[in-house]
DNA sequence: ATATAGGCTGTGAACGATAACGGGAACGAT
DNA sequence: ATCGTTCCCGTTATCGTTCACAGCCTATAT
């Protein structure tokens, strides 16, 4: 570590014999410098090592290419998919990242949060922390405040906000649809925690999709999970007494779903022919689970992206002066058979 | 969104009829203020939601409380858990973080890297980057140079620099010995990939162990794979040839060890009675593994917490004019037994 | 010779805050 | 009456940069 300061513009200028605007003329590639002048100046910016401080510019330019990104649960295996979505976006589009992390989905204060990222001058935000319970109620009431684009991942779509989120309605049905195709009837569901929006979305489309195929879904062939691994023991173990003859089971994620495969092989229930299993969210693992779980795949990479992406168009519309237009985008998942859930046809490859 | 702009600390002074300088005393309580002076500004604080700028701050205090995090591979495991420790220590501190990812580990050029951190005045910069290749070669030539204080998360212990690290050797040594415990004499091992830090520490500790105990290990007992649960496919069936009567295997991680666990069970081999198999890294899932997998546990997130809490000790002695002690931290890692490798007796619990 | 334009450079203010210092009023002590 | 303190508050400079403007010099047009 060197302690010396980094040189300033200051430095530059009295040491190339100008003033502090004709060097910051060179460093931002403007007109109106000879020739001499300008190679002058960029001899002794290489000499000083200097680079221009983003916290003056900030300042004066009322901008800082920075944006806040709010996260939650970076333990689990879909934010940092996202999160690195979200960086390497970033960093494409020029913009640096303040990183904050919510505790607690649902309960933690949102003001301090928001007021540490415009502290800091922010010029958007990308809040990524999943709908829970009524952890959006504050959406009606502070987000007039904010005076930065705010965009919302994993968000029920609102008029009036700009989200982006996958559509875990359309992802249950694909699976569920598949098992209804391997000839399945009695299909039963692990949710996870029904305080989550995509959690109910999913098991919604799971109620849905057998109802239109003339079936019915009560809530005893349904059992509710918290996404871990260990909650799926309990969900499963519960449902496989509440809905005796189930064929199949639509599983809320693929850590719950491994969970499902362990007891069942325990239980001495061969998986796809005794119980089908397929699971959600394809974590990079799931192929090698055994059997190969079936799951639905969706681009969380994509979703972080995405999210940048128009959390900069916006800011970006902003300085134009132009008016917003606020979308709400919804990403399509796909299905993944695999052994699991591959009753009647050999999986192609 | 209110396209307002935030209120300033001389609209508030205005509005209290003090000067600006006065009502920085009372935002920063500090005394010379009388107690109604204090109670007005304090008021308009109120109504005009003023918050000082922390951008206004930093520039004057040279001083902007914000960490820079250089971290890669997001899209694992390891480093989101570091990450998740990283957040929320900062949060304790109450230093913001600057998020910055390198998309190969070991060819992204620094400088660019390091420039945009310094830019932004951190006041420290933890390099969550695993040690790959020579992508530590830097630490000699550019270190000198970075006026703040970093942290090295990761690495191989070098005097000089300031280290934090889990003790891979010394894990792959309770993971080999807890083998030869269980009785088993031929043990081979599959690696990550042996260009990375990591792996060639877990490797040498499982040659070390082996030779200790009158045993040997070649390169022949060992497969190299590249920490995917997909590579570990190849890496197990060569060594399944290369290491004839093999009674055991250490695995590099827990996702390679899930892929052994898969290709096990496909050729009939019953773990652990006929293959003992031991994981690395003690992944949420690996206790649902069939068989549940023995693994050693390290903790990734106390990693990241004694990593911000190195470097913002290391700031605050530089603010103090102390001079640097540099540590090399070693975490210690523990074995974790669970069916895959327990051989001699039950399980307890 | 005068006006006009263009190329190049410098000056002062500003962004939003704090540091350092100065100074008036009120008070008791000498 | 003078002095020194203490309390309270303001003024000026500063952090590192850019913006708006002014000014000088040279070259070309009238």
């Amino acid at each position: 570590m060197n302690t010396n300061k980094r040189a300033t513009i200051k430095q530059v200028a009295k040491a190339a014999g100008v003033s502090t605007q004709t060097v910051s003329r060179v460093i931002n590639d403007r007109p109106d410098v000879s020739p001499e002048t300008r190679g002058r100046i960029q001899q002794v910016i290489v000499e000083l090592d200097y680079q221009p401080s983003a916290l003056a510019r900030s300042l004066i330019q009322q901008r800082s290419y920075t944006l806040g990104i709010v996260t939650a649960g970076l333990k689990f295996t879909g934010p940092s998919r996202t999160l690195n979505g979200i960086t390497n976006k970033a960093e494409e589009l020029g913009y640096a990242l303040l990183l904050e992390q919510m505790l607690q989905f649902d309960t933690d204060p949102i003001k301090p949060l928001l007021q540490n990222l415009l502290a800091r001058h922010v010029d958007g935000i990308v809040w990524a922390v999943p709908e829970v319970g009524d952890n959006r109620r504050w959406v009606g009431e502070i987000l007039n405040d904010v005076p930065v684009p705010v965009v919302f991942l994993t968000m029920q779509p609102r008029p009036g906000v700009s989200t982006v989120a996958v559509d875990n309605y359309a992802g249950g049905r694909l699976a569920t649809r598949h098992l209804l195709e391997q000839g399945c009837r009695r299909i039963g569901h692990i949710s996870g925690p029904l305080d989550w929006w995509e959690a109910r979305q999913r098991k919604q489309a799971w109620k849905d999709t057998l109802q239109e195929a003339g079936l019915t879904a009560t809530d005893k062939d349904c059992a509710e999970g918290n996404w871990s691994a260990s909650s799926g023991e309990a969900a499963f173990t519960q449902l496989l007494e509440s809905y005796p003859g189930m064929e199949a089971v639509f599983v809320g994620n693929d850590q719950m779903a491994l969970t499902v495969l362990q007891v069942a092989h325990r239980q001495g229930l061969r998986v796809p022919q005794d119980l089908a299993v397929i699971g959600f969210d394809n974590m990079a693992e799931s192929a090698y689970f055994w059997p190969a779980l079936s799951t639905i795949n969706h681009n969380l990479y994509e979703l972080g992206c995405r999210a940048v992406q128009e959390t900069v168009e916006q800011i970006e519309a902003v300085h134009r002066d132009e008016k917003l237009e606020l979308q709400n985008i919804l990403l399509s998942p796909e299905l993944i058979v695999r052994e699991s859930s591959n009753i009647r046809q050999p999986v192609a490859g």
